[in-house]
DNA sequence: TCCGTCACG
DNA sequence: ACGTACGTGACGGAT
């Protein structure tokens, strides 16, 4: 290796070729400020791969300096016609330029020039003063530049493919020399600098005439050599073209440049500069690599150990306001662990990991004192954790998950480190960062796990702040103070109350249904003629479309499909897929909710404790984890069944169920006041028969059939989900030009409907967002995307979300009235669970008439819509007998 | 850890 | 031409 190595980078080449690798992911790459990355993220790729194999001494990147050069003065189409530069792309470069300078890279521009002339002109100098140069671009004509020190390295394949080009390559793949490249080029033109060389020469022709004549210059001397007649007449032709794209061509490799080798050493990253600048960019990977402790950078951190010294100074010293963080090793805070904790107070940091301190009268009073105010990351959590230590936590003010989760449900964690950078907040780590990720997850050493606890509460107190007024500037403090974070306390008493479950119902259907999968599984192996793995899609897909050759409906990325819709289109004709589909029901309601259930019994309570996960979806919706209750089968008998074991906790109790009818149908036609729709709600109409009427041009509802019912329901479904007329025909088996017609007659008789939907799309391209009934928002970057994937699922998402996610918003404030009145009712009844439009609660047989009044009137109450709501109830000895 | 599949609204 | 219905979680198998 030489003493001396150059680097040269060809800084618009690069950026073009980064940016248009990436195209396809352009909105995903953008930070927590909207500032397009796609660009800076491959370049610094391409940097590290460069920079690794390049070990430079010396470095420079070069750019453009402007429109006009020596070349537009020489010829003004040279590069007319090129799109103009996407604006995601434009304001790229000055960060690229932030991030050269902060890896310890100097760049150089110069009036008049493009990049290639600097950079060919410090090749030459470099090769004279005997350095090793590598000249790094996208664009094949800096191949010209090859020599014994130069190397051209093109970047094709994406970002990080890579040619290297010297002498020997040019020769051995073109047959010329590297400084040939410019004849070649000036025959053959070059369409994206927009000159067109000799008419009728392209890159083969080209290629052979200077083989044969070695310059342009040459082969003008010698034009009665040329054979072909044709090829004559334009070379004459076009002669002077010829000369002029020989300029063009031509790398100036004496350009006025004003730098010096000497002044371009590679200095290195700035480690600082850089830290911040990846931060600013979010680049998580990047800064990952820099291989630093992150928390060396940070500054000191004070906090002590609790002890009785301490804890009679806080005894005397009662604060207002508490920021409180509770350690627990695990997701699942209803049972793991407990590994300490920490509370500021008048501005010092108490942390302990002896948990029974917390149950000291002077920190469990601050806790429960309705006075003081709570400062938490995740109140539900902490609110599940302390109720286990017998301490009942009060009157919480921030809870920065959550208010984070309303800001942007995207880029969303449950951990407070990576929450806290999103808000640009740099001095606490995340919990992977600390603790370490998967096998070599470890709490760690005392000191560490004590400073990160203390970090966790300077982060809390340090956002409070800023996002209390961001929620502000979004109209969103009514949706926090009043309907999610009280809501977070109902469903932690909703996840600690459980729900009993019967493990010997559960038995009893286990060596059922086992029963039932071996006697299944043996006559497919008989049918097979082979024993094979039946949940494996993989080696049944082998058995039946290789081995038994069935007809191949459906493909997925991997091999064969084998889902539900392809199999039962096979199963009339082939008796072994009907048996598949009779396994995998069986198999489905055995593994996950026979068995998966069985492993989430409380062994003392007999109960399923789930955690609701208020902070997830992009709806505004909760979902339901260990175990989820929100997917117990009801459609079919067979899963159903699962449901008898979900019992009362007490003995003559029952199950009580309420749900609301089309909520989310009725969601639309308040929202897009769309007084057909609104009509027929308000008329009490079966919906989807009068949808049927109009779409189908009936003149009465008695005309409608079921069957023509059931297609107008699927239109239904369709229009909340943001239709399409392939979505509607593949989902409901009509053609897709019925289904474009249908969707045409459903906007004509809904008219406001086709409005909305026109209006929420344009909403969000110009917001970037959409919202539910409450504020509650949904940014969608992709929907000004130029992938029409990504832009059409954008536009689909934006007519569903406020739909979805104003229901959502109805079922939580109706859940927070639910608690308060069986409160002031004097119920016994208790709410256990939500599943999205519906409420289930237990209560002894004497409630159930008051329930069945009061809950319906709750529900159907919780906010005023265009139209009515409506709500079902039933009840029953288990969740199954509800009738 | 990802994928295909399937359970729910 | 493009190639999608919206929102979730759990399981077993393949990698």
């Amino acid at each position: 290796m030489a003493e001396k190595r150059l680097l040269l980078i060809d800084g618009n080449s690069i950026i073009y070729k980064a940016f248009y690798a990436l195209i396809k992911q352009v909105e995903r790459f953008t930070n927590n400020k909207g500032v397009h990355t796609s660009a800076i993220y491959g370049f610094n790729n391409m940097l590290d791969i460069m920079l690794d194999k390049v070990n430079p001494t010396h470095a420079l990147v070069a750019f453009d300096a402007g429109k006009t050069t020596f070349r537009t003065k020489m010829y003004s189409g040279y590069k007319s016609g090129r799109h103009k530069t996407p604006d995601e792309l434009l304001e790229q470069f000055k960060y690229v330029k932030q991030m050269l300078d902060a890896r310890g890279i100097k760049t150089y521009e110069l009036d008049n020039y493009e990049a290639d002339d600097i950079i060919g002109t410090l090749s030459k100098k470099a090769d004279e003063a005997g350095f090793e140069t590598t000249v790094v671009t996208g664009d094949n004509d800096l191949t010209q530049l090859c020599s014994d020190k130069t190397t051209v390295s093109i970047s094709n394949r994406g970002v990080s493919g890579v040619t290297h080009y010297d002498t020997d390559y040019v020769k051995e793949t073109m047959g010329i020399k590297p400084s040939q490249i410019i004849d070649w080029k000036s025959l053959k033109g070059d369409a994206s600098d927009n000159y067109p060389g000799v008419q009728g020469v392209g890159d083969k022709t080209s290629l052979k005439l200077i083989k044969q004549f070695d310059s342009v210059e040459n082969l003008y001397n010698h034009l009665d050599e040329v054979s072909g007649k044709k090829l004559k007449e334009h070379l004459i032709d076009d002669k002077e073209e010829a000369f002029l794209d020989k300029k063009l061509a031509r790398i100036d490799r004496d350009a006025p440049i004003e730098i010096e080798l000497d002044n371009l050493n590679y200095l290195g990253d700035d480690r600082d500069k850089l830290v911040n600048f990846y931060r600013e960019m979010n680049f998580r990977k990047f800064l990952s690599q820099m291989d630093f402790d992150e928390s060396e950078s940070m500054k000191k951190i004070k906090y002590s150990e609790i002890n009785n010294d301490n804890l009679k100074v806080i005894s005397d010293n009662v604060p207002s306001e508490v920021t409180f963080y509770l350690g627990i090793d695990g997701e699942n805070y209803h049972i793991d662990p407990f590994i300490g904790f920490a509370i500021r107070i008048n501005e010092s940091i108490y942390v302990s990991d002896n948990i029974d301190m917390l149950n000291r009268p002077e920190i469990k009073g601050i806790l429960e004192n309705d006075k003081i105010t709570k400062n938490l990351f995740d109140a539900k959590r902490t609110y599940v954790g302390l109720n286990r230590l017998g301490i009942s936590l009060k009157n919480v003010r921030l809870d920065l998950l959550l208010a984070s989760y309303l800001l942007n449900t995207n880029d969303n964690s449950n951990d407070l480190g990576k929450v806290a950078n999103e808000h640009d907040y740099f001095e606490v780590q995340s919990d992977d960062d600390v603790y370490g990720k998967g096998a070599k997850r470890k709490i760690p050493s005392e000191d560490k796990l004590f400073e990160h606890f203390a970090r966790k509460l300077m982060a809390i107190n340090s956002l409070k702040d800023k996002l209390f007024s961001e929620l502000k500037d979004n109209n969103q403090l009514d949706l926090y103070n009043n309907v999610e974070l009280p809501l977070t306390f109902v469903l932690s008493r909703m996840e600690i109350a459980g729900i009993v479950v019967d493990s010997d119902v559960l038995k009893e259907m286990s060596s059922k249904l086992t029963e039932r999968l071996n006697e299944i599984q043996q006559k497919i192996y008989n049918e097979a003629g082979t024993e094979f793995n039946i949940a494996s899609p993989k080696q049944l897909g082998e058995i039946l479309f290789e081995k038994l050759h069935l007809p191949i409906l459906k493909k997925t990325k991997t091999g064969y499909s084998t889902a539900v819709d392809v199999l039962e289109k096979l199963a009339p004709d082939y008796p072994i897929v009907q048996s598949v589909l009779d396994y995998r029901q069986i198999n489905k309601i055995l593994s996950t909710y026979v068995e998966g259930l069985l492993k989430d019994i409380h062994p003392n309570d007999h109960k399923v404790h789930t955690r609701y996960l208020q902070t997830l979806t992009q709806t505004g919706r909760l979902s339901s984890v260990d175990p989820n209750l929100q997917n117990i089968p009801v459609r079919t008998e067979e899963g159903r069944k699962i449901r008898q074991a979900f019992v009362p906790s007490h003995k003559d109790w029952e199950i009580f169920s309420s749900d609301y009818s089309q909520i989310e149908l009725r969601v639309l036609a308040s929202i897009s006041n769309d007084k057909n729709m609104q009509d027929e709600f308000i008329h009490n109409d079966d919906i989807h028969a009068s949808t049927a009427r109009r779409i189908f041009g009936l003149s009465n509802n008695s005309e409608v059939t079921p069957e023509l019912r059931r297609q107008a329901k699927a239109v239904n479904f369709g229009i909340v989900y943001g239709i399409s007329d392939f979505g509607l025909a593949r989902n409901t088996g009509i053609s897709r030009s019925d289904a474009k017609k249908f969707i045409e007659k459903y906007f004509n008789e809904y008219p406001s409907v086709k409005n909305y939907m026109d209006n929420i799309v344009q909403k969000a391209k110009n917001n970037g967002y959409v919202e539910t009934i409450l504020n509650r928002r949904r940014y969608l970057p992709d929907i000004n995307s130029r992938n029409f994937h990504q832009r059409s699922f954008a536009a689909r998402t934006a007519m569903n979300s406020p739909i979805q996610g104003s229901a959502a918003d109805i079922i939580k404030i109706a859940m927070l009235k639910m608690e308060k009145a069986l409160k002031d009712n004097h119920l016994k009844a208790k709410m256990l669970l939500q599943v999205h439009d519906e409420l289930i609660f237990e209560a002894p047989k004497e409630e159930i008439k008051t329930l069945s009044k009061l809950v319906p009137k709750v529900m159907d109450s919780a906010v005023k819509l265009q139209v009515p709501l409506n709500v079902k109830s039933h009840y029953g000895s288990n969740w199954y007998n509800i009738k």
